[in-house]
DNA sequence: TTGCTCCTCACGTCACGTGAGGTGGC
DNA sequence: TTGCTCCTCACGTCACGTGAGGTGGC
């Protein structure tokens, strides 16, 4: 038999603990179809995840915790690049310099969108943060008031 | 009767618009007693909210909103926070510097460990733009690559 | 063989959403 | 008086949490 180079893969509980997020979400999230379906799994059997996948489960992970995006939309989000991972098939396949242009073109707002969420976010945290700045800074000024007085 | 300077008021209606909420979620922060008790008010009465009530709700809001803490963990640190209320008013009735000391030195830590979550959040956030703007880097250098053969 | 982790239901919970039916203030 | 917003239940929903009971791989 043709000894290739196996790549890792890793069980439920493993991936769970390196995400910092239990197995009920992992499992939940395939019951939504956000990750791939996983098709060739028998029922009973363990599911098994690659890096692919895990840097997968990562990304909307991060889209939830760090954009508060809802799961409704982070579906919507991975249905557009799984569409576009369609089109990346074809790539394989030696499509025309138009064919290559459409799929990049595609890929483009989809991280334009996600960059802008981002700078949103970063501005609202860096307002917060200038806020709490100021609240301890007054406290501390006082402070250094009593230590001159007393 | 004496006509002293009267602070405005809101109902919940626009308060929540403000704030981009809905007003069942300020009643149910309220049924969890993460807002002032507003103990006077008759049953079935409307809400009255001042700056005050208000600027506290945004508080609630950002810690949900920016740092991800649930609301169970907001209200401790709410309670921390009305503890610190509560010897703010003694705080009016002339205490003495030891107390004023005491008085801030409660205040900081509650300050300081926010600090730290927002810019925990701050660097992830980064981490996270910057990889999508290596994304796009790769994108658009196919691109122009594409321009140049095309 | 013994643990340990995995599996599938399935009900519970948190943080609200969404009417139903009724009352109060410009 | 007429809308409009408010009120209080109360059941529904989203994103999981938490066992119950059973099977599979180092």
């Amino acid at each position: 038999m043709t000894e290739q180079a196996q790549e890792r893969s890793f069980r439920i509980g493993a991936v769970a603990a390196r995400l910092g997020v239990t197995t009920r979400t992992i499992r939940y999230y395939e019951e939504l179809g956000l990750l791939g379906s996983d098709s060739q799994r028998c029922k009973g059997a363990h599911r098994v995840y690659r890096e692919s996948d895990i840097a997968h489960l990562q990304e909307v992970l991060r889209l939830r915790d760090l954009l508060g995006l809802s799961l409704e939309s982070i579906v919507d989000l991975a249905e557009a690049e799984e569409a576009r991972a369609a089109l990346r098939l074809e790539w394989e396949h030696g499509p025309s310099d138009e064919d290559r242009r459409r799929i990049v073109d595609a890929a483009e707002p989809l991280i334009l969108r996600q960059l802008e969420l981002v700078t949103t976010r970063q501005k609202t945290l860096n307002t917060f943060a200038r806020d709490l700045r100021r609240r301890l800074k007054r406290i501390q000024e006082l402070r250094s008031e009593y230590d001159a007085a007393g």
